[in-house]
DNA sequence: TTGAAAGCGGTACCAG
DNA sequence: CTGGTACCGCTTTCAA
């Protein structure tokens, strides 16, 4: 265990090169050799130490993700992803938390450059219009290690920056399309919209949506219905509780992630409120608890998995371009479709079959 | 960026040596040479690249995490703990999935060794008793890099290996007890068993505990009680209804997941079963799922923040008395105490708020 | 086809 | 206190 490729040569009784050009399969070995070296190899169980190699080559196989929580259970499927599409192309996964702190995303950016990781995969909290977060974004597409380029592909959304890929859904349809429904197929007329914080561009681009779907169907838009929480449960809890002693009317709500929709659930159950008779719920996300909770969650789906994974088979793709020579790949931005599910919080007993919940 | 020891010492005028010396706080520099390289690493914004520091060093600062898969909810918890502590002790979290493949496994940590990471946390899947699978077990406490261990901490359960340390609950316990809190709280007189599958290290510990309860509570203990299912709501969901058809008797169920438990919910549901009048219902693991369903589920609280954190904070100490010199610090098993969470699934009406939802 | 040797970017020992 | 130098394990010229 942990030989390294001195120990194989002096055993085989040739050189390191010749160990290292069986290793990496170069043609130019007589035979013979060949087979001294492979009988050394596993004789003395020899695999290739990749710190020393990565720094020769600087190469190392790793993918940084950066995520802003583990817990969120939204970026369970999106790591489930990248991680199986990463062992697919021969990288290995590490994975850090900014806690929606931009300070920390950008230490993290750097902390990962100085590891030579291959590339970062980063589902960023930088929004907001500083000179810090600009400087920050605008150098996002010049990370290096010895000079050629570490891509950088971002999950959710796009971000401002030219040359930095994304993999996404049009959230502002999404959003749009969900509050139409509402409208056109559940006959609402008066629809809370429960959001995550207004400073976030997820948050700004599902606000659009929202109100576009009020707009082009002929319903005003009204501040009051318009509450920012805080992504967690309790908030969306406690802004219906708050809307409703305020005697407030509303027979829809959309919210713009489920974990608030569940809270949502939750008051309205207090409240007495008949899902979705009185009132209709729509999340946002489809994570699988929309499924486990009842009434059951109508969400928008997001294809999450697909979205973690599309990143980590773009990021190959890039790579490979790289190392061939292509300096800097055409900035894409990969676009997903999400799509409607109707479960019960918006009509009347339509339970799906558990056979189709993968929990 | 990404600019080398070399050239910030020819920047600052002084020795490689020099700057390698303020990088790594050395009294032994001048104050005026000090503030010369400190200049030259601002202007340059040099960050000492760690694959050559790791290879020189041989450390990497890295932690390989293997889990069964991402998408457990049980081991989300885990891995934001393993995640925190990890940060505050300087390390990186590695994590890859080995979708219950114990070859999979195997095949990680050799790979892991070979990428030189600190440390491996594991949460086996690695249990029977072949021969190839004690041949990796015993191997686990001889991972090394250049002679110096390479230390393994096992979450979940301690494996059968005298030197590698754990960090765990006791699950015969924990089974014993929710069963003998199913009999004696709930007064169930025909308890079923709803098991991941026998084979599973875990799905033995929690069997002996559930055999346990209704001996020492006078119970008989009736195959037929116990199903063999494969962890997913649906197959606990599948059970419940098989057993209904066959007009069998049952007042309570322990399931060995939160997730099958779910499945068992939601066939009683459907089944018209009143839980808890006519049945009630025990999970396991307490995940978040458990306080979002309705009814709320009861469960045996692991506490899995608490696991990941301890397994990483004993992987800082651990790896701190190795290059302290003490060669072999004495096993551990670092057992966290479960605690049963009554809620709607066996006590009517007992629902907790909202507010200490976590999600 | 093979081996010697340089060097990736650091650290640490040794001499001055 | 400072600089020179060997070396970590591997890849990659370059000559033979």
């Amino acid at each position: 265990m942990s030989v390294s490729i001195k120990e194989v040569a002096s055993r085989a009784g040739v050189s390191i090169s010749t160990v290292s050009r069986v290793i990496n399969g170069s043609k130019n070995v007589s035979p013979l050799l060949k087979v001294k070296v492979e009988k050394a190899i596993a004789e003395t169980n020899y695999s290739a130490n990749s710190i020393a190699r990565g720094l020769k080559i600087s190469k190392t196989n790793n993918i940084a993700v950066i995520i802003t929580a583990i817990s969120r259970t939204f970026f369970t499927d999106i790591l489930e992803g990248i991680s199986k599409e990463a062992e697919a192309n021969g990288y290995s996964v590490v994975v850090a938390e900014t806690h929606d702190s931009i300070e920390k995303e950008i230490y993290l950016v750097d902390y990962f450059v100085s590891q030579w990781v291959d590339g970062i995969i980063l589902a960023s909290s930088a929004y907001g219009d500083g000179l810090k977060v600009r400087k920050y974004l605008d150098s996002l597409d010049k990370l290096n290690k010895k000079g050629t380029r570490i891509p950088v592909i971002t999950l959710e959304y796009p971000i401002n920056n030219k040359n930095v890929d994304a993999v996404t859904i049009d959230n502002e349809k999404a959003a749009y399309e969900a509050v139409t429904y509402l409208i056109r197929q559940i006959h609402c007329k008066n629809i809370l919209h429960i959001c995550i914080p207004f400073e976030h561009y997820l948050g700004q681009k599902r606000m659009e949506g929202f109100r576009r779907a009020l707009e082009e169907n002929g319903l005003p838009f009204l501040q009051e219905n318009v509450v920012e929480c805080d992504y967690t449960s309790y908030s969306g809890y406690k802004a219906v509780k708050k809307i409703a002693e305020e005697r407030r009317d509303f027979d829809g709500i959309f919210c713009d992630n489920d974990q608030m929709a569940v809270g949502v659930l939750k008051a309205c159950e207090e409240l007495q409120i008949r899902i979705p008779e009185d009132v209709a719920i729509m999340g946002n996300d489809d994570v699988f608890v929309a499924s486990v909770v009842s009434p059951s969650l109508s969400s928008i789906h997001v294809p999450k998995y697909e979205m973690g994974a599309l990143a980590m088979k773009r990021m190959a793709e890039v790579l490979e371009m790289i190392e061939a020579g292509k300096k800097c790949p055409k900035r894409k931005v990969l676009l997903l479709q999400h799509e409607i599910v109707e479960r019960e919080s918006t009509v009347k007993d339509n339970r799906e079959s558990l056979q189709y919940l993968f929990w």
